[in-house]
DNA sequence: GTGGTCTAGACCACT
DNA sequence: GTGGTCTAGACCACC
């Protein structure tokens, strides 16, 4: 089982962004029980410690709680989750759009070359 | 002299996509004479080999041409210059879909988005 | 049931300190039956192997003394109770001057914090 | 060489309140660099990955300050330092005075007792 | 040499 | 079986 992550990123924080995105997109939703660390890093193909090192990071931010011995959980505070959700959208929007705006993009030209970008 | 890169992504990367922005958006123009490996060191604060390697990357692909023990220049070749373009902005526009559409937006709501965000 | 133990101190030893502190601030008395297993366990919120320990570790130093199907009474022999007290007085206030020794504070600099710290 | 911490607590926990109280006694000074993890790991006999941890966890709340590929330093943010300290010391003198009145001490009594304690 | 990340594999306490 | 800690030892980028 080999592991698809990009080299040139800590593969701990890849992994948090794919469980954040488990969780926004709803797969894994609110108060539900996340898999464990092994389950995850047979899964991912990786380390046990560094699903470790990534869950704690998730449980330091609030996205998820942890119980010992028992398993961790995806926060039921909506606070928590919308903010969560919030910060990283503008985020991605808002580096995104720098980036154009840099490479000399209008935001017309950039809303028309969505529009006509091929949604696989 | 701090310089302000994602320690978690190679130094070299970073300097070889801030060169390409600073061609692209016209800041360096074609045939000109862009900036020696020790002053773009200083300008960045970074050390020199790390910008001998991103500089050797674009030379590889074309988007520099270096003259021994004279100086590097941008590309004259249009062609190459428009591809290069044309393959970063769609591998901007294309990642940058994928991950919206992973958190569960569709086109309309993500240009609707970007419509809404300020433009500093 | 919620315990608010530290977890990261072995939950038997906290018993046992629990029950120490019971015993000398006179809510158990000399002579009295102490609630079983299964009542302190739910009191505490506690597996009952924890509690099994704990009680077992009491009387292994004299605290308590079991008697088989009937129950575990603090012990009436008041020499050992003087003697445990003194040895837990005399640690709690060793190691705390100590502490604060370390920290760079005098006798008299401990004593004025103290004086001034207000008594809930 | 080996290392004498209490296998009750996490060793890392345990680092983290020894360079704390290094740096509260003026052992390591504002700005000071400290010892590097591979010479903290020989000094505590202790893996590396567990200085490694305890660092961070210093780091992020703003004891340490750590350069990438220089070294760690002592923060020279006076607020947070006296912050630190006084948490730190009010802990200390609290959960002291807490138990002690929970054995049925008074104030006094406790005063009393430090006054007549050997400092060794 | 320095901090940061990672693997492989182990032990522990608790449920 | 679960989270948490730890060791031993490795590789990397950067200075």
């Amino acid at each position: 089982m080999k592991n698809n992550f990009d080299p040139n990123l800590p593969i701990y924080l890849q992994v948090m962004d794919e469980i954040k995105r488990n969780i926004f997109n709803k797969m894994y939703q609110m108060g539900d029980k996340i898999p464990s660390v092994r389950e995850l890093a047979l899964m991912y193909g990786v380390n046990p410690n560094t699903i470790q090192k990534a869950l704690s990071e998730l449980e330091r931010n609030g996205l998820l709680r942890g119980e010992r011995a028992v398993g961790r959980y995806v926060t039921e505070d909506e606070t928590i989750l919308k903010k969560e959700m919030e910060t990283i959208t503008r985020d991605m929007i808002g580096t995104f759009l720098k980036e154009m705006f840099n490479l000399g993009f209008t935001k017309e030209e950039i809303i028309n070359a969505i529009k006509e970008t091929e949604v696989k």
